[in-house]
DNA sequence: CGGACAAGCTGA
DNA sequence: CAGCTTGTCCGG
């Protein structure tokens, strides 16, 4: 397996790698120059294939591990990449010769990542390699990856090299000055494996300098990972403007993607960019930096559900490099990783210092529980709003004032509403609606609108979706109040218009549509604190951290998160109030290590119609927990993820659809 | 994954 | 038994 590749290519390359360099594909080639039969072998880009096989090559053509090819194969023509080069010919095969060599695509770094990003999220390495590879075809020379996997070390530097080359890279970018960063960062630089905690107002440019800095002076690469593509952009171009090389790698499929790929292949200095770029061709790779690691979309959602702070980490261990993840609130898994550094305390409290609590219990309303005085007070300031409530629609659940039934319908059981509500909404929601009709949504019967209990008359709304709150707030502060939810994104014309409100109420999903705001409100904190999945708490907590963000961006003096809650103790809000998420770690590490649940535990879900013979197919007695199923779902729980990952690779793997997740974000 | 080919089912 | 569906195998 890991065995070096034999260097038999020539050392200079053609200046282009037009087809003419490669033969055309000819059956009596081989028989006709039986001499030097030159072989490579190719794993070709066929998902649940997964193996390797050899083909011919002309003498002389210089082809290297990493490249791409097209090879026939079964009677078609497919692309693959090149795994192996210098391959004794089997004489016993009838081996083919490839079609095509089609371009640069993931080094030897890269084809044993994704060796081991296979076996880590059960997955297949062609999977991986797509990621690995370019957007479209880079047909340029690229510098070679290092034999030895200590980046920093070699001395070979590639920019030279690149520098001859690369007509898009600047070749003498001026030497950017020195910043001065905070003393966390200092401490951060000097570590290996690091956990930076900065809080959510705090600059994290400053902190991407030094990175790129450290790497510009070891005349190495530093990879930089944004949750986003707009920061990846926004954060590449001031590196750039800093004077660093930069390539930036933000799910642009393009051919300008492609050629930012191959500034990274070629040693630009700095790389930015998005979960992808976690995959980014790096030959001289000496520093990374992820931002927000907590952030969810580093975890891909379709399987392999593989997460990019994952595998830079792993990236990290296995080339020698730093690795420095930074984050408002840590993730129990970054802080299993590495060794946490805090920015001093007054900074770090400056940069949350803006979240303040209602508790809806005290009868503290405006316009029912959902609208505390202290909203109305800020919704009815001169600040940008956002309001936060994470209940898509407008349905409304009405419950008897004196008996606190649910209002149903008499025929069908369903949940009633009101018939055409006059706009009567807007003082007090808890005042009885006089309203004399209910209609149900479910079959359309029409009934008085009396309780069926107790024959009462008063009803009040139990849950008001984002569409009815929009509507009330609109009453009590007597304005136009923008409605964003994460579904109509089709709307882009909707969508701006809501955006350009002052006051805007939406999902949470408004939190990452906007840049800044002054003031945010959770409307109600509870939906996202008790939610019934396991990272609630997590998550409820970057929420507030993105929140904060927002407020610090937007700069107003006034400015305020605020949290409506009935749970006020929650270890979450104890944490954000005394802006130290710190605290919330050990209540919440000692929950999921009774449960047995991540980062504590290995973790699998598997599903699919092939689900039923796989799971009978693993070892049950290798001390692997195996539950269910449960809706069609099992549930595998290892002590770490060794365990569960050999145990999982050594089954018999069945035809047909197989979903494992591995480390899923819930359950 | 997807084509090739074999074994199995159906209908006249 | 043709004509078609379903299953199993295997690729250089």
């Amino acid at each position: 397996m890991g065995t070096h590749h034999p260097r038999w290519r020539s050392q200079e390359r053609p200046r282009s790698l037009s087809s003419s360099s490669i033969p055309e594909l000819n059956e009596g080639w081989a028989s006709a120059h039986p001499s030097p039969r030159q072989a490579i072998r190719v794993l070709p880009d066929i998902k649940a294939l997964d193996r390797e096989f050899d083909y011919l090559v002309a003498p002389g053509t210089d082809i290297s591990v990493g490249d791409m090819v097209r090879v026939p194969f079964k009677g078609r023509i497919v692309a693959g990449w090149v795994t192996e080069v210098g391959v004794e010919p089997d004489e016993s095969l009838d081996l083919k010769t490839i079609k095509k060599l089609s371009g640069r695509g993931p080094d030897s770094e890269l084809l044993e990542l994704a060796r081991w990003a296979a076996w880590r999220w059960v997955g297949h390495r062609a999977h991986f390699l797509r990621t690995a590879s370019p957007p479209a075809m880079v047909t340029g020379p690229l510098p070679a990856t290092p034999s030895t996997p200590s980046a920093s070390s070699s001395s070979a530097l590639p920019m030279g090299e690149a520098g001859s080359v690369g007509s898009d890279m600047n070749p003498s970018p001026q030497p950017p000055a020195a910043i001065r960063v905070p003393d966390a960062v200092e401490e951060a630089l000097s570590l290996t494996k690091c956990v930076l905690r900065l809080g959510p107002g705090t600059d994290r440019t400053p902190l991407a300098m030094a990175v790129a800095r450290k790497a510009v002076e070891q005349n190495a690469q530093a990879l930089v990972l944004c949750p986003s593509a707009g920061e990846s952009r926004a954060l590449g171009a001031r590196l750039s403007q800093a004077g660093f090389q930069v390539a930036v790698l933000a799910d642009d499929r393009s051919s300008a993607g492609a050629r930012q790929w191959e500034l990274a292949a070629k040693g630009a200095s700095v790389v930015v960019g998005t979960r992808s770029a976690a995959w980014a061709r790096l030959p001289e790779l000496a520093e990374i930096l992820i931002l927000d690691e907590h952030d969810e979309a580093y975890k891909q959602e379709q399987t392999p559900c593989w997460h990019a702070r994952d595998v830079a980490i792993e990236r990290a261990r296995r080339v020698g490099a730093s690795c420095i993840a930074v984050s408002p609130c840590p993730s129990l898994e970054a802080l299993e990783w590495g060794e946490l550094v805090t920015e001093d305390r007054l900074s770090e409290r400056r940069s949350w210092r803006v979240a303040e609590i209602v508790d809806q219990r005290q009868g503290d309303v405006a316009g029912g529980a959902l609208f505390s005085s202290r909203m109305v007070q800020l919704a009815r300031s001169d600040q940008r709003v956002l309001c936060i409530l994470n209940r898509k629609g407008r349905v409304r659940v009405l419950a008897c004032r004196g008996c606190n039934a649910l209002a149903r319908c008499e025929s069908c059981d369903g949940v009633v509403g009101t018939l055409d509500a006059p706009p009567n909404v807007g003082e007090q929601t808890d005042q009885p609606l006089d309203v004399a009709v209910f209609a149900c949504r479910r079959c359309g019967t029409n009934r008085p609108a009396i309780c069926l209990e107790c024959g009462g008359t008063g009803f009040k709304n139990l849950v008001l979706g984002v569409g009815k709150a929009r509507e009330e707030l609109e009453v009590l502060i007597r304005e136009r109040v923008g409605e964003l939810t994460a579904n109509d994104s089709g709307a882009a014309r909707t969508q701006e218009d809501a955006l350009r409100c002052r006051v805007v109420i939406g999902t949470v999903a408004l939190l990452h549509r906007v840049t800044k705001a002054d003031s945010v409100v959770f409307m109600d904190m509870d939906q996202e604190l008790l939610a019934p999945r396991f990272r609630a708490s997590e998550q409820a907590m970057a929420m507030l951290a993105q929140a904060c963000r927002l407020v610090a961006r937007g700069g107003h003096e006034q400015g305020r998160v605020l949290v409506q809650t009935r749970s006020p103790d929650h270890p979450v809000l104890l944490a954000a109030a005394a802006c130290d998420p710190g605290r919330m770690i050990e209540p919440e590490s000692s929950l999921r290590k009774t449960l047995r649940l991540a980062p504590y535990a290995a973790l699998a879900l598997i599903s699919g119609e092939a689900a039923p013979l796989y799971v009978e197919a693993l070892d049950r007695d290798r001390g692997v927990k195996i539950q269910g199923p449960v809706d069609g779902q099992w549930r595998a729980v290892a002590d770490n993820h060794q365990e569960l990952c050999d145990l999982l690779a050594d089954a018999q793997r069945p035809p047909g659809r197989l979903r494992v997740e591995i480390d899923p974000l819930r359950m």
